[in-house]
DNA sequence: CAGAATCCCTTGGGATACTG
DNA sequence: CAGTATCCCAAGGGATTCTG
């Protein structure tokens, strides 16, 4: 198909797109992220409730996941002024759509 | 410790579509394996081939990372018995099933 | 309740050197 | 050419403790 004797556009191209493969893996890769993303579309949206619902995971992880994915603008807080104070987390566009290529790759998981 | 006052159908079926992502996640995941997958898709699929390719990586992350892709059944080596010996790595079928969706989460990583 | 601070351990991946 | 063997370091994630 390719051939890599000259350095062609297509091969650059390749090169560009696995470049943000490597993005993409950095922001959901980890042992917590893709399934606190699962969780927050359920509506389990809380910070205890996500840490029962994860199982295992301890405070400080939990934080620092949430804190990465909203930076990374997968979701965002909603900080509600009750006392005592309530935060909800919500996925962004960007969070719901990878939603679907996250089922896509639990499908993938199951092939033989 | 399984509780949550309900424990519905739908929410068993996402934790255990959430392990099957975690599963996927780890297989693919690291700063390597996509972007050795791909190379391979593109038939730059001999060791010193893709170690020029990948620039960076050293011999001993590329060959523990071939040997693990072939472990999960993404890829199969071919020894061909010429001197020197030559080994081809080809993609699975598993491992072509991946390509469309690394080429969704490129897309992907390129949302606002 | 929702986190931050500190400490520690495990693991991914690089450097260097060597083999069939 | 295609790896393997050792050694080492940075980063992810857990445990414990503390705060607004």
């Amino acid at each position: 198909m390719i051939k890599e004797t000259s350095s062609n556009a297509l091969n650059k191209a390749f090169l560009l797109k696995s470049c943000r493969i490597n993005t993409a893996l950095d922001t959901i890769s980890g042992r917590w992220k893709a399934l606190i993303l699962i969780h927050i579309s359920e509506e389990t949206n809380r910070f205890s409730l996500l840490k029962s619902a994860l199982g295992g995971i301890s405070d400080q992880t939990l934080g620092k996941c949430l804190k990465e994915l909203e930076r990374d603008g997968l979701l965002w807080k909603e900080i509600i002024a009750e006392v005592p104070v309530r935060v909800d987390y919500h996925l962004s566009e960007k969070g719901k759509a990878l939603l679907p290529i996250l089922v896509s790759l639990s499908e993938w998981s199951d092939m033989k």
